[in-house]
DNA sequence: AATTCAATTAAACATTTGTTTAACTTAAAC
DNA sequence: GTTTAAGTTAAACAAATGTTTAATTGAATT
């Protein structure tokens, strides 16, 4: 899907109010406003508020799912190797977009009028994903045998969404209010992505 | 506080509502009509639908502060046992309330009108509880020393949360459908909980 | 029996909501 | 230069929103 100027700032400032004030916390009005349009374009261009959310939903999700699917292509790494890399792209893909992953959340909390089978559809890869990698891992002798593959999954996502979405309760309460927000991104990225790595890593293995 | 029938009647209500559907998506008519009581008497009890937001939160939130108070009172426990106590108590808190672990969830991703103050009270002492738990067991030699003592607990906080907002997406990919509601709550809850202990075991300590 | 005050109600209140309309502008195609 | 169609606008629409009002009920207290 191609989109011009114009519905690309509705898109934008979409995803920004329904992140901060949920989807009805949200007006047309509001988001028409900030995004410097005329209300009446959001009903032209994307026909209605909720086929609005389904696009920005549409337009992210996708991006994930493509990013699951390249992963999957490199075959020559070790396991542990192969996880560290799931980790990273997925600490970076809500890191980089935060109001995504509030919409995400959300979205998984409630039945807020949400596309629920693309949200379904992507978790399902992840899933499948990771439980094919821990296989594989344990196949070869370099994970143990007793591990709750669900449950590291969940792990992995609500660790970092959770991260995402305290951002400003963890600035707080780590004394880090001083420093600039992208620097204080950046370190927060580096360090949930670390602990996740060395989680699964004595988790999977022998070692430390 | 002490409410009577009525007010609790619209308290649960209400929390089970503003879940489902987010604070604005929740009108307080449908509260009114799902609680069987006439509209004006939301106003009449709370003031306004802010307000009964914050009653709601006020009256869950306690409760979990109360919980982390009686858990410090144990003293000769060993390090390990006291960690999992918090696990298994936390997991307890928030699989009980379902409803309003959807609510602080939505709360923590943005800012929707919510006692913003108060949820950080209740996380600031859990992580300073954990901090506490975690600096203890390696004085006494018993926890290894390089931890990220506040990833742990985002580890902790968001693995919950997020096994307990996407419960429906669990059943489905887990093929669990079959079995009852209560059943199923009480498998996810010893699940994620025996995974949380494992999980900080494994990393605080040598041993598996 | 009269008084008092909390509980309860239906109706009304002014805003705000998402969406549509109909007129107008712009610019490319013929 | 005319036609065509997409882009753009202010205004209007009905419906829904949170809150208040003013009247009525109920049951204790005096």
């Amino acid at each position: 899907m191609d989109y011009n100027q114009k519905q690309l700032q509705i898109l934008d400032t979409a995803e920004r109010l329904f992140a901060m004030h949920g989807f009805h916390g949200a007006s047309v009005r509001d988001i028409a406003q900030e995004a410097d349009v005329n209300i009446a374009m959001i009903s032209y261009y994307f026909g209605s508020k909720e086929r609005l959310i389904e696009a920005i939903f549409l337009k992210r999700v996708m991006d994930v799912k493509n990013g699951l699917d390249e992963l999957v292509k490199n075959k020559e790494l070790a396991p542990l190797e192969k996880i560290n890399q799931l980790i990273e792209l997925f600490v970076a893909k809500i890191s980089d977009r935060p109001y995504f992953c509030r919409i995400m959340v959300r979205a998984q909390a409630t039945q807020e009028g949400v596309p629920t089978e693309l949200i379904h559809e992507v978790k399902k890869q992840m899933y499948d994903l990771v439980k094919k990698l821990i296989t594989e891992g344990q196949k070869k002798g370099a994970f143990l045998g007793d591990i709750d593959t669900m449950m590291m999954v969940n792990t992995l996502v609500g660790t970092s969404n959770h991260v995402i979405i305290s951002q400003n309760f963890l600035k707080k309460v780590w004394n880090q209010e001083a420093i600039p927000e992208d620097k204080f991104r950046q370190q927060l990225k580096e360090r949930v992505s670390n602990h996740l790595k060395k989680l699964f890593k004595v988790v999977l293995t022998d070692e430390r």
